[in-house]
DNA sequence: CAAAATATTCAATATAAATTGAATAATGAG
DNA sequence: CTCATTATTCAATTTATATTGAATATTTTG
């Protein structure tokens, strides 16, 4: 009967599992690198390389690139374990290190792609909406300089959010519900406080 | 003579639009899907599927589906244009309001896809917890339990912050700059305001 | 309501992304 | 330093995604 009792907890991490590897979608990950994630996640302890190919079923090769996609992102750190001379891979738990650092890269990326655009564009924008001999052309320069233009104000909003969300800001403005030790069970004060599913 | 300067317009506007186009995969759409919705951007007027698809160089059934795509995000709205019998498209000019929406919807989506797990391994976990004849199992359960019930605050918090970005509340906390109207031009002291890229 | 114009769907194809086994490189123990 | 073990890279393949032309459906006008 304890073999009954293990399955049941089997599967409901698989459950668990499942949820987490698709939610990391929306991170950028393929479902195959959100399981790796989340199989560490629930690990009791650091596992290989081998450890993992086992768990997710899949080709050591694309475990490895999974992985460092994971330590990339910084979802994922390795450790030494003395004695043996695999690596050892464990995950961050803690989703919200996770979910800032991901919109903090997303973030700057975004800024730092357009800004460059920018940079490149604004001045033969300004010359042409002043210069060119053509009145239509001013007339489009003119509203296209508007245009980029009007999103340096954007610019600059998300990085006010970046920065809050690097150095920990954020928690002043959304913070973290009071919760107990995480690691350590129970915190029935939380249960069904949200449960209102937009759908 | 004004040929070449609304070539470099053209050009210019190009890139603009290549850079808004790339900086959209991180909202979830291809780099094509990302470019009708730029070159609608940049639109002086409302535009047909098949202007779209001669800007783009796609088909018009690619074209079709991807203004779909960015109708149901709410980056494009149709318009209708009297005298007209075809339909015509515009861009959701407001950055913010993208940015927003389209946050709020993966935050919800996360939300409901780890809920929905929770809620359907938790009693299963609990249970066993309790009651597996198995110490070892009992043990197992009562820490993946934990695991599951950690994440609960984060859940919570993104709630939190998905709500305050639906409400525009998240302008209180992050205001937007004080710029002028972005449709009219200059707005020469936000310029250079933000430069350090970090790599 | 019919006819013409436009939009959408769909099956087929092209393109891109992920996965893999085998080969190479890197690492660590003795 | 050498050998044995582990990790990574790479070219080939599989799988998934995007794109398309043709067919169907929808819409608008008279």
């Amino acid at each position: 009967m304890q073999k009954n009792d293990a399955q049941r907890l089997e599967e409901a991490r698989d459950v668990m599992i499942s949820a987490i590897a698709q939610s990391m979608v929306a991170y950028g990950v393929t479902p195959s690198v959100g399981r790796i994630y989340a199989v560490l996640y629930f690990a009791e302890s650091p596992l290989t390389l081998d450890d993992i190919k086992d768990e997710v079923a899949m080709s050591k090769a694309s475990v490895s690139t999974g992985i460092r996609e994971l330590m990339d992102t910084g979802m994922v750190v390795k450790v030494w374990k003395k004695g043996d001379r695999k690596d050892h891979y464990i995950a961050e738990k803690d989703f919200f290190k996770n979910f800032l650092s991901f919109m903090v890269k997303m973030l700057r990326l975004e800024r730092s792609v357009i800004h460059k655009a920018i940079e490149q564009t604004e001045p033969v924008m300004d010359d042409l909406a002043d210069n060119a001999k053509d009145p239509d052309v001013r007339a489009l320069a003119e509203k296209d300089r508007a245009r980029v233009n009007g999103s340096r104000a954007y610019l600059d909003w998300i990085m006010q959010l970046a920065n809050a969300m690097e150095s920990g800001e954020i928690f002043t403005h959304f913070p973290r519900p009071d919760y107990n030790d995480p690691a350590s069970g129970h915190e029935p004060q939380l249960r069904e406080r949200i449960d209102d599913e937009k759908k």
